[in-house]
DNA sequence: GCTATCTTCTACAACGATGTACTACCGAGT
DNA sequence: ACTCGGTAGTACATCGTTGTAGAAGATAGC
C-alpha cells in the first residue's frame, strides 16, 4: 500500500481510505489512487486487514456431512445467500458428532469466522453455556439455545402431521414411520408427535409397532429398518420417511421386494432434495422451503454479527412449508 | 500473550517459542506457560499469525456445484484429507461458469488459502498465464495446465473404454451415449474416444447418432436427452451417461415410459456416487476411486505449498478405476 | 475581515503475533 | 583457565492495514 501511495503522491492513510470507501476525496486524487493500483497490480492484503478490523468477511455453516443431498443443498443455498452480502462461507463438517460440533464453535475454528450458522445434530441445548462463546449464531431446524441465539425453526409438528395428513387422505391407514426417535434431537420427537396428531384426528389407532427408531437419517438406515419391517411381516400400506434420504432408503428396499409403488406401499419423505425428484417413482415429499431457510439464516447472522447485543431479544422465524405430490403415493386402487 | 507472558514470568518471545513448539525450553518454564494459559484461557490470535507468517492454514476447493452428488462427495473426501494435514477446507463453487473459476484462483479468495484445488469445468489451458499467480495448484480429472500445475487425473480413455467393453460383453450392440461432447472440456472427448475404441475393438460400428451431447452433466439433462432419443425412435439397447447425474436422468426417462431396466435397456454410469448405488435398479457404474483422487490431490498441494519451485517439474498421478457391476445392467434376456 | 464549518488529507499508533540477532548460562574438552 | 557448542531465553523490528486525532485549505456567513 505504501507504494500505491507514493506513486500516487499521497499518504498510506489515504490510499487506505480509497479502498474502505472514505467519501472526502478529491476525484482527482481518487484517479491518481485508481491508476496507481492498476499500473500496480495492488490488492489490499486480507491478513493485515483482518487483524486490524477484526472482521474476517466468513461466516461458517456446520453440519453433520456434505454428502447426504439435504446438506449439500443447503449448503449451496447459503453460499449463494452469503454472497450477496460479500460473505464468504467456510462450511465444516461434524460427522453428527457432539465434540466436532461442540469444537467447530468453540474451537480454533471460531476465530476464522464472524459467525455460524449451525444444523446441530447432536449437541443439545446444555451446550453452551456463554452464548456462543461470543460468536453470532443461527440454529436452523432445532429450537436447541433459546435465548442463546437467533433460530430458523422448521415447523416439525406441522409438517410432519400435514405429511402423515396427505397419507391418510389417500385411504392409506397403516403408516410406517421412519426416524421416529433414535437420534437425539427433538425434532423426531416432534415429528412422530405430528404423525399422531394426523393419526389421531381420523381416528385411526397409532401402532407402536409402526413407529421406527433409525440409528441415522441415511438411505442406508430407511433400507435397512424397511427391510427388517417387510421381513416380519409387519403390515403396512404407506411408509413415511422423517426425511428423504430415510424414504429413499424405503423405496429402494420396497421396490428391492418386487413390491409396486405406490400401488402396495406408499411412500414419502420429507426435505424436497432433488434426490426425491429423480426417484422412480419420484418421491411425494414436503418441502420445508430450503432458499427461504438460508436466506433467512444468512440475514439473521449478518444482523447478529452488525448487533451482537441481545437486548432486544433473540428472534425464531419458522420457515414455511409445502406439500409436494409426487408418484410415489397415490390412493389406494 | 502478553498477558501470558506476565503471568508466566517469560517474555512474549518465549510464550510464542511454546506455540509454535520451539524445541528449546525448560520443562518448568514450559509447565508454567501452560498454566498461565489455562488460567487465562488465552488462545492465538490466528489473523496476527497469519499476518505474520504468511500462511493461512487453508485450502480451497473449486468445484461447479456442491448439489452433484459427485462434487459433494468430492467434497467430504477432501476435507478428510486434509484434516490429517491440519488443513481447513474452503470450498468455492463456480457454477461451472470460467469467469468465476477464475476468480477464484485470481481474485481476492486467493489471498484465503495457501493453495487450491481445482476441478474446473469451463476452464481452458489458456486460462493461466502465471502458474497458478503463484497460487500452488492441484487440477482433478483434466490435464488442464500441464506444466503449470499438479494434476491428479482420471485415466478418461481408458475408464469409458472399460465402461462399454462391459455393455458390449453383457451383448448390447446399441449404446446410447450421453455426455459425448457439449461441454468444453476435454474429458467428453477422451470418454468419447474410449467408448469408440471398445466399440471398434468389437467390430462394431459407431453410429454418431447414438452419440449425444448435453448441455449439462446432469439427472435434468440425461433425461431430457434419453427422452429425446427415445421420442425419435431411435433404437438403443444400452445407455452410457459419462457421469452418474446423466445415467440417473437416463434411468429415470426409461422407466418413466415403462421400460424395463435392464431387459429392454442397459444403463450405466461413472462416478460411482452414492445415488447409484441408491437407484432402483441400482446403477452399475465405474469407481474412480474417490478416496485416492481426494487423498492424492490433497497430498501434492501440501508438498507443493512446501516446495512452490517447480525445479524438478509438476507431478501427474492417475487415480485407478474399478467397474461396479450392479443391477442396472444384465446380459440381454 | 474574521470566525465557523466543511472538505481533504496526513502522522502516528496500534492490531497480535513471529523472525532475526543477540545475550547468558552450562558442561565438556583440552 | 580458556574456548567451544549447545541450550534457554530476550529485545527489537516488522508483517500491512485502519482508527484516532488533528492540520491545512476552501467556503460560507455575518
Amino acid at each position: 500500500m505504501r507504494d500505491v501511495a507514493v506513486r500516487a503522491g499521497v499518504s498510506v492513510k489515504t490510499v487506505s481510505n480509497f479502498f474502505t470507501g472514505y467519501p472526502y476525496m478529491r476525484p482527482e486524487t481518487r484517479a491518481r489512487i485508481e491508476s496507481a493500483v492498476a499500473e500496480l497490480g495492488y490488492r489490499v492484503n486480507l491478513s493485515a486487514r483482518r487483524l486490524r478490523t477484526r472482521r474476517t468477511g466468513m461466516i461458517s455453516l456446520i453440519v453433520p456431512e456434505l454428502d447426504q443431498a439435504y446438506f449439500a443443498e443447503l449448503a449451496q443455498e447459503v453460499i449463494d445467500a452469503a454472497a450477496v452480502h460479500d460473505l464468504t462461507v467456510l462450511v465444516e463438517t461434524t460427522g453428527g458428532d457432539r465434540v466436532r460440533e461442540l469444537a467447530a464453535l468453540t474451537g480454533d475454528q471460531r476465530q476464522l469466522v464472524d459467525g455460524a450458522i449451525v444444523d446441530p445434530l447432536a449437541l443439545g441445548p446444555d451446550d453452551l453455556p456463554e452464548p456462543g462463546a461470543g460468536l453470532p449464531l443461527v440454529v436452523i431446524g432445532e429450537r436447541q439455545f433459546e435465548g442463546l441465539a437467533d433460530h430458523v425453526l422448521i415447523a416439525d409438528h406441522e409438517v410432519a402431521r400435514a405429511a402423515a395428513e396427505h397419507l391418510i387422505s389417500i385411504g392409506r391407514r397403516r403408516i410406517l414411520v421412519l426416524g421416529a426417535s433414535g437420534i437425539a434431537t427433538h425434532t423426531a420427537t416432534l415429528r412422530r408427535e405430528g404423525v399422531e396428531a394426523a393419526l389421531a384426528a381420523a381416528g385411526l389407532p397409532a401402532d407402536q409397532e409402526l413407529l421406527r427408531e433409525v440409528p441415522a437419517w441415511s438411505r442406508d438406515a430407511g433400507a435397512a429398518a424397511t427391510a427388517a419391517a417387510l421381513d416380519s411381516g409387519l403390515a403396512f400400506d404407506a411408509v413415511l420417511g422423517f426425511n428423504d434420504a430415510l424414504a429413499l432408503g424405503a423405496l429402494y428396499a420396497v421396490l428391492r421386494r418386487g413390491l409396486p409403488v405406490p400401488a402396495h406401499v406408499a411412500v414419502m419423505g420429507i426435505d424436497d432434495t432433488a434426490d426425491a425428484r429423480f426417484a422412480h417413482p419420484d418421491l411425494t415429499t414436503m418441502s420445508p422451503g430450503r432458499a427461504q431457510i438460508a436466506r433467512t439464516a444468512v440475514d439473521l447472522l449478518v444482523a447478529r454479527i452488525a448487533d451482537p447485543a441481545p437486548e432486544s431479544g433473540f428472534v425464531s422465524v419458522v420457515a414455511d412449508h409445502e406439500l409436494i405430490v409426487r408418484a410415489s403415493t397415490a390412493p389406494i386402487a
